[in-house]
RNA sequence: GGACCUGUGGUGCAGCUCGGAGUGCACGCCGCCCUGUCAAGGCGGAGGUCGCGGGUUCAAAUCCCGUCAGGUCCGCCA
């Protein structure tokens, strides 16, 4: 612990007193633990700061509250034997002759601050300022910021350059919904706070910064769920005259210095996966590559089957080790699971030492039922469940069944990073018949599928990557279009018509005609890559002020209404009257 | 927009199926006692719109309907 903690009010911190600092006379700041009084002549306070516990023995009464903020100074002395507290780092010595001078008094608290209680979400967040006293807190908000030192200096150390962009841009129709700002000085128009900052880092490469980044905050005006918030943190790189294997590398880097340290442990090279292989064998585009379970292809098994259910493109399989012991009622819930995925049901088989057990088995020929039986090395006690329809649908009903019933909790590590490549373009069509950007649309296709652009859109291969550690995307990249007439090609077979497109993206598609250099980037959400760090389920864990679930700010009851002569000054008409 | 879970003194829970007086446990809080505790201990005490509204019933924390809040998920998240 160094010295430069002391200042004027205090000489050091409570976790860094040990026997090496008997004799000191020091002072200490910070907030009542605990106390424990004996009576009118010995009290034992208990003092927390963000480095720790000391305990300060009191000869007399007390006069201080839980959460009393005090200044103590005292003599660090060794404490007497016997009495020695092996759970506390400073347990072996404490302060005697003690002052406590107190700085602030505290009601009591709302919520339980001390390690062993748990308390209602609803109420931490109301009380932030006080539930960011609980160690875990402190942890997970000092942890989010070794890792973002790391990342700077990753990115500083491989020559990028920190370049902040706007909050206040201009609404673009792709992607998620934006937040808007109404504008004061131009009645009727908006700003948008960015989704991400995408089309500036893009202008930034055509203005010569080579290699930019940036820790940037992104906002998108979606529904929230555990790894999602409102707005988020997002390491942002671009890069000219690059290839996406040299994107990689770059990521690579500094992920892997994060997560040095973070971890005090350096990961191995990342893994690769192509999209392709991620679907079949893990139903997904963002594998958890921490257990098995892969599905299973039962297509060639099924190929002649009487068996309506099984008659399909497509037939995975998914075993379940031990699966066999879920109740029947559970077993209802997956196929009522299954079918709110999109499938049209859910096969199951339990595999016992005579056979397989399932409403369905006595449709089976022997052929099949040995099949089903021989899944993925299949043995008495385990479960398969089987889906029979298109191939992509069938790979992720599967896929989400395969993480609910297997993937364990984040805390339990350990880290699988993998990067995911060779994305399609287009996954679908809307319900105009546009193709769906699967990644955004500023991304070069694959050059040997350009001319397919019109004519075959979901045939044509996407040069972008996705980075995903544990079952999480982490972040996506790609190769970017850099030519007009490339660009205007996309937004066309998007529907973007060339009037729309120079309207919305008329500064881009501007910029590209003076000399654009190619490029390629990436950006990844630090908020998820902080909470599987920390272990925790929750982005909320590892955020300072986070929304709820609707969007709330429980502590500033945020959103509120606003008066009416704000309104005015932004042309906003009167709020719906209640 | 939809599905499911939760809501009981300041906090965490039990009570709810099968209706019968706000019943219980733990923590915290207040007071008293206690000279080596450390999630101190002992004794005593205060603290409640059972989220809210409606319905059923002689009677509702408990059953029904609606609603609000929190959570997990689907849709959504280029």
């Amino acid at each position: 612990m160094s010295e430069f903690e002391a200042t004027s009010l205090r000489d050091v911190l409570c976790g860094a007193l040990s026997v090496a600092d008997v004799g000191r006379r020091v002072s200490v700041c910070g907030w009542v633990a605990r106390r424990r009084e004996h009576g009118e002549h010995l009290a034992f306070l208990d003092l927390r700061d963000r480095s720790g516990i000391l305990q300060a023995v009191v000869e007399g009464t007390l006069e201080v509250r839980n959460e009393y903020v005090v200044r103590v100074t005292g003599t660090v002395t060794p404490r007497p034997e016997g009495t020695r507290n092996e759970r506390l780092a400073t347990g072996a010595v404490e302060l005697t002759d003690c002052e406590v001078e107190v700085l602030a008094a505290a009601e009591p608290s709302p919520l339980p601050l001390d390690e062993h209680a748990e308390a209602d979400e609803a109420v931490r967040l109301r009380y932030r300022y006080l539930d960011l006293r609980r160690e875990q807190m402190q942890a997970n908000l000092r942890l989010r910021a070794r890792v973002n030192t790391a990342l700077r200096a990753a990115m500083d150390a491989q020559g990028f350059v920190e370049v902040e962009t706007p909050l206040l841009w201009a609404p673009t129709p792709e992607g998620a919904r934006e937040f808007v700002v109404p504008s004061r000085l131009h009645e009727g128009e908006f700003y948008s706070l960015p989704q991400s900052p995408q089309i500036a880092k893009q202008l930034l490469m055509v203005g010569g910064f080579d290699r930019y980044y940036q820790i940037a905050r992104c906002l998108r005006d979606e529904d929230l769920r555990a790894d999602r918030q409102f707005e988020f943190t997002q390491l942002d790189l671009e890069a000219s005259f690059v290839t996406q294997e040299d994107v990689r590398r770059f990521v690579s880097r500094a992920v892997l210095d994060a997560a040095q340290a973070a971890t005090g442990e350096r990961p191995g090279e990342i893994a690769e996966m192509t999209w392709a292989e991620a679907l079949d064998r893990y139903g997904t585009d963002k594998p958890d590559l921490r257990f098995e379970m892969t599905l299973c292809d039962l297509t060639a098994a099924f190929a002649t089957t009487g068996v309506r259910a099984f008659q399909a493109p497509c037939v995975k399989a998914l075993r379940v080790p031990g699966g066999a012991g879920l109740s029947r009622s559970r077993l209802d819930q997956l196929v009522e699971r299954a079918k709110a995925l999109g499938a049209k049901g859910l096969a199951w088989f339990r595999v016992g030492p005579d056979g397989l057990e399932s409403p369905l088995v006595k449709l089976l020929t022997p052929e099949e039922s040995a099949a089903v039986a021989d899944v993925d090395g299949a043995a008495p006690g385990d479960l398969v469940l089987a889906v029979a329809d298109a191939h992509a649908l069938a790979c992720r009903v599967l896929g989400a069944l395969r993480v609910e019933l297997g993937a364990p909790p984040v805390s339990a590590g350990p880290h699988r990073y993998v990067w995911v490549v060779d994305f399609p373009m287009f996954e679908g069509l809307d319900e105009e018949g546009h193709p769906v950007a699967a990644h955004h649309p500023f991304t070069m296709p694959h050059p040997d599928d350009l001319e397919r652009l019109g004519s075959d859109p979901l045939s044509v291969r996407a040069q972008s990557y996705d980075l995903v550690l544990n079952g999480w995307e982490l972040g996506s990249g790609s190769v970017r279009v850099h030519r007009p007439d490339v660009q205007r090609e996309v937004f066309r077979s998007l529907g973007i018509s060339d009037e729309e497109a120079e309207y919305r993206f008329g500064f881009l598609l501007g910029a590209f005609r003076y000399g654009a250099p190619p490029h390629a980037g990436f950006a990844f959400g630090v908020d998820r890559l902080v909470a599987i760090f920390a272990g925790v389920e929750n982005i909320r864990e590892v955020i300072a002020f986070p929304k709820t679930q609707s969007g709330a700010d429980l502590m500033t009851g945020a959103p509120k209404v606003i008066s009416e002569r704000q309104r005015r000054d932004l042309h906003l008409g009167a709020p719906r009257p209640a």
